[in-house]
DNA sequence: ATGGCAGTATTTTACTGA
C-alpha cells in the first residue's frame, strides 16, 4: 500500500489487455492501486501478460475468454479463495465473474470483479441474458452480504444508473444500459444493502467513466458512468473516498473507460 | 440518431461493444 491507513481498491474496463499492456503499466506505476478489477481482457488465461503485471509487484487472477469478455483480478496483497463464473446458471460460458479474498494487514477484504452483459440490442435475447445475469448478481451478492464482512462488488456494470450519470440522458431511452428494466433490476441490487460509492461522497452529474470512441464523445464529455464499487456496508464503513481517473482517457491509445478507484481504511 | 471508432478473428470483411 502507498499508506499504511488506506487501500485502494480500482475497476477498469481495459478493452483488451494486451492492446492495453502499456498503459496499464503507467497506470499501475502511477496511480499504485492495491488491488485492481480488469474487464474486458478479451485473452484467453495462458495469454495473459502475467509476467509483466507480476513485475510490477501483482498477484494475479484471471477468467479468461478468448476475443470476448474476461475478467482479472490484480492485488499487491495475498489472492485467496479464488471462484470464477458467477453462479446460477451452468449454461453461461461467458467469463464475465471472479471472485477473491484479499488478505491486507488490515484484515481480509473480498472482492468480485464483474463485466455485465450490455444487452443490446434489447429486442434480442442478450437483453435476457443480462437482466439474467443481474437476478443471479442480485443472488450471488445476498448470499455474500450474510457473511456480513467488507465485500466489494466492482466492475463494468453496463446500467446508467440516473439521468445526471449521462451527459444526454435522453439519447440512451430505450437503450439496454438505460431501460426501466435495467434501473429495476439496478435498485434490487442496492436494495440488499450496498452501497454506490461514488454516490456515497459525490450528488453532481457530470460524473462519467466511459466516452464512446465515436463522434467525439471525449472532445465533446458526452460520457457515461457505468463502472461502479458497490460496498457492503463493513466496507462503507470504511470508505474514504472515491476518483475517477479521467485523464488516461486523454492518453495515445486508451480504452474507452477509465479507472474508478475507492480508497477503503484499514 | 446513428454507428462516424476500436479490437479480434481470419480477414479482405464480420462481429461486438455502448
Amino acid at each position: 500500500m502507498g499508506d499504511a491507513a488506506q487501500m485502494q481498491i480500482a475497476t477498469w474496463n481495459v478493452n483488451s489487455v494486451k492492446s492495453r499492456l502499456d498503459l496499464l503499466l503507467r497506470w499501475l506505476d502511477e496511480a499504485r492501486p492495491d488491488l485492481v478489477c480488469l474487464q474486458e481482457i478479451k485473452c484467453l488465461d495462458e495469454a495473459f501478460p502475467t509476467a509483466a503485471i507480476e513485475d510490477a509487484g501483482y498477484s494475479v487472477a484471471v477468467h479468461g475468454q478468448k476475443t470476448y469478455n474476461g475478467v482479472a483480478l490484480l492485488s499487491r496483497f495475498p489472492l485467496e479463495d479464488v471462484t470464477r463464473g458467477l453462479p446460477g446458471d451452468e449454461s453461461d460460458e461467458q467469463a464475465r465473474y471472479i471472485e477473491a479474498v484479499v488478505s491486507t494487514p488490515g484484515g481480509a477484504v473480498r472482492v468480485g470483479g464483474v463485466y455485465l452483459p450490455n444487452g443490446n440490442p434489447v429486442d434480442s435475447p442478450k437483453y435476457g441474458y443480462k437482466l439474467g445475469f443481474m437476478e443471479r448478481l442480485r443472488a450471488h451478492a445476498a448470499e455474500r452480504l450474510l457473511l456480513e464482512e467488507p465485500f466489494v462488488l466492482a466492475g463494468d456494470f453496463n446500467v446508467i444508473p440516473e439521468a445526471r450519470d449521462a451527459r444526454r440522458p435522453e439519447a440512451w431511452v430505450g437503450d439496454a444500459l438505460y431501460l426501466p428494466d435495467t434501473h429495476a433490476a439496478w435498485r434490487r441490487l442496492l436494495a440488499l444493502g450496498l452501497t454506490d460509492a461514488l454516490r456515497a461522497s459525490d450528488d453532481e452529474g457530470g460524473v462519467y467513466t466511459f466516452w464512446d470512441y465515436q463522434a467525439g464523445a471525449w472532445q465533446k464529455d458526452n460520457g457515461i458512468r457505468i463502472d461502479h464499487l458497490l460496498l457492503s456496508p463493513q466496507a462503507a464503513d470504511r470508505l474514504l473516498g472515491v476518483r475517477i481517473d479521467r485523464h488516461v482517457r486523454s492518453w495515445e491509445r486508451p480504452s474507452d473507460h477509465v479507472p474508478v478507484v475507492a480508497e477503503l481504511a484499514v
